[in-house]
DNA sequence: TTAAAAAACTAATATCCGTTAGTTTTGTAC
DNA sequence: GTACAAAACTAACGGATATTAGTTTTTTAA
């Protein structure tokens, strides 16, 4: 009879949330089945359901822990004592390191979100509109203290959360660049632009 | 009896994979059922395939039509007479432009490709991957002319790319910021960047 | 050793999917 | 008007889906 097999502290619902974001973030939530996840996981479709609800609860779980870890983030950045263009480097800076130790969640947060039901859905939109306009403000100050040109802070952020959002293409083995030059090299263009 | 509607010189094809384009983007192509697509259209299932050969047909035509329409410009520009700096702000510029004017086609391009079958998911890939060394290409004579920092060609057209790409997210309708602004601002961004 | 709880299994359910077959209605050309 | 083609329809297919019910095996704790 197969296991689940768990490792460090993780349960297996964690094990299962895990092998599902591997799963969504290459076939996509709705084609991957959960056969498809027992497969990876080692077991039976059905044995599944002794640790998790559904299969949206899987998406929920990802896309949530993902989101909070972002908040979480953002609050400490927002209380500490750093230039305003210090902070949006900052933001910039976490964000291509949340993905790149959270790559498969992150993508399906990204990605899948507007699978989830509601209430889920508007909570996660919510979520996300607010963190967007805490960026905003950071863009905002940092114009009134003559940090930042007068942009509009909309687009400012819009850019930015995109450029970053691009890391999902960066293929990690391949040995084009590596994350550190990867990360100073956005860093640099989003803040001071590449022409001369 | 119901009847699919036309306009202008379109075909019924052209007017059921316009509204795939609109299903598909909406509800993401593996969730969205030949039944919704039908209602959409105002017609019964099967009829569609009087029209259409299969599901995964639609997604074929809405990905070879973007893909062609970026090739096309891009390929105009290689030819005429800009600076390097000048072409990259095109580039942006045309982006913008077609994900205006294409919307639920460009982004269901963008988000659904993976779902395309072979031989058309390596045709896909293959396009896209030599689009983005042409524009490697623009970002390398531009370092060697002194036109362009000397960044790292690869991380700067991922940036590029991704942050145009974040016009998936802006509100056509809400009043926040005209498409010329967003144009302006976001090419002003990502050659000339944000901090003083 | 034994009783209880956890976690696996098999079998099955109702539902939905893309698509085909066969038929009927509608539009077109003489 | 009549013949033919285009395009709609209804009915149905085989297969996949998430999930439940009920049972058996394994692990845990005393």
């Amino acid at each position: 009879m197969a296991k689940i097999q768990t490792e460090n502290n993780n349960t297996k619902k964690d094990v299962i949330i895990q092998k599902a974001a591997q799963l969504f973030k290459s076939n996509s939530y709705t084609a991957s089945s959960m056969r498809e996840l027992a497969d990876l996981v080692g077991v039976e479709a059905p044995s599944l359901y002794n640790h998790i609800g559904s299969k949206s609860e899987l998406l929920q779980e990802i896309c949530f822990k993902i989101g909070n870890r972002f908040i979480d983030q953002v609050e400490k950045i927002k209380t500490n004592e750093l230039s305003m263009a210090e902070k949006i480097e900052s933001v910039i800076r976490f964000h291509i390191e949340i993905m790149a130790e959270n790559f498969d969640e992150v993508f399906v947060a990204n990605h899948e979100w507007k699978h989830l039901k509601e209430p889920f859905l508007s909570e996660f939109l919510n979520i996300r509109r607010n963190y967007e306009k805490t960026l905003m403000g950071f863009i905002e100050q940092g114009i009134e203290k003559k940090e930042i040109k007068p942009v509009n802070p909309y687009v400012a952020v819009l850019t930015i959360l995109s450029a970053v959002r691009g890391l999902e293409f960066w293929q990690r083995n391949k040995k084009n660049v590596s994350l550190q030059e990867l990360e100073n090299d956005m860093v640099q263009q989003l803040l001071n632009g590449i022409v001369k």
